[in-house]
DNA sequence: CAGTATCCGCTCTGATACTG
DNA sequence: CAGTATCAGAGCGGATACTG
């Protein structure tokens, strides 16, 4: 990741920051915030996390995303192609085969959400603990 | 989760990875699944991209979030205090005064946010560009 | 100021059926 | 196999009004 950021969690209120997010409170709809909404989608979350390096076929995709329906991954691809993350080569055989890769752009995102999902798994325990707390801690408010 | 055998051959990259993607194409509904949903969701990326080392207020929050209504602000919050990612101090003076911060935990998950946030930055062009060039080629299929 | 409560439209999503 | 088309239902999310 060439994104300037590889120095440290510094970037706090002091450091000059490369890129302060007070700057991206920016109108709905702006560039960013519909990126934001695309790349944080459920879905799509799921299948570039799954398009590692090898590329795999709807119904591959289909098996692993348990809980997908046919529809919302065909418009997840859809979206995910029309963004260029994610390339999509048809074979001309029967029966169809259709493949689905992630472009070097796709890739570079990879990493970023490689991480969201290694956060998650690191820390749920944590969350469901903190979730049980809280509960708690609200139950005896109710009573 | 735990499940050491191996599936496939030659599925993924070739390097050891800690963390293997097909680990958890687990049930809908799972802990990381819901985790992620909520960490992927719209407002919540919102809210603790902002909530960098400072603490804010409930209407410095809603300002700062362009379109959030004060509903989702709130739904929000009060999610995000659950999972333990931010806290929520009152100060018990007239007007109320509530303030919202990142805990350690939700500490750890903005570094990645963050990075999520400024690949998007990054990279928002390269993505209008495919969109266009997407757009483009089937305008003419289209015709 | 910082919320909660209620109503309700509209989108998102799933189920089903059909096509190349 | 790999989709698209269509429809109906659930729930997200906004607008409004009210409270501590």
């Amino acid at each position: 990741m060439e994104d300037g950021t590889s120095k440290s969690p510094g970037y706090c209120c002091e450091t000059a920051p490369d890129f302060d997010v007070r700057q991206w409170d920016v109108r709905e709809g702006c560039e960013v915030r519909q990126i934001l909404d695309r790349v944080a989608d459920k879905w799509s979350l799921l299948v570039i996390a799954l398009l590692d390096c090898e590329s795999l076929r709807f119904s591959q995709l289909r098996r692993e995303i348990d809980g997908v329906s046919q529809r919302m991954l065909s418009v997840t691809l859809r979206q995910l192609e029309r963004d260029g993350l994610v390339s999509r080569t048809v074979h001309p055989v029967v029966p169809p085969r259709v493949d689905y890769a992630l472009t070097p752009l796709g890739r570079t995102l990879h990493e970023t959400i490689k991480s969201l999902v290694t956060w998650t798994e690191t820390h749920q325990r944590e969350i469901a603990e903190a979730r049980a707390a809280y509960d708690a801690r609200h139950e005896m408010m109710d009573s």
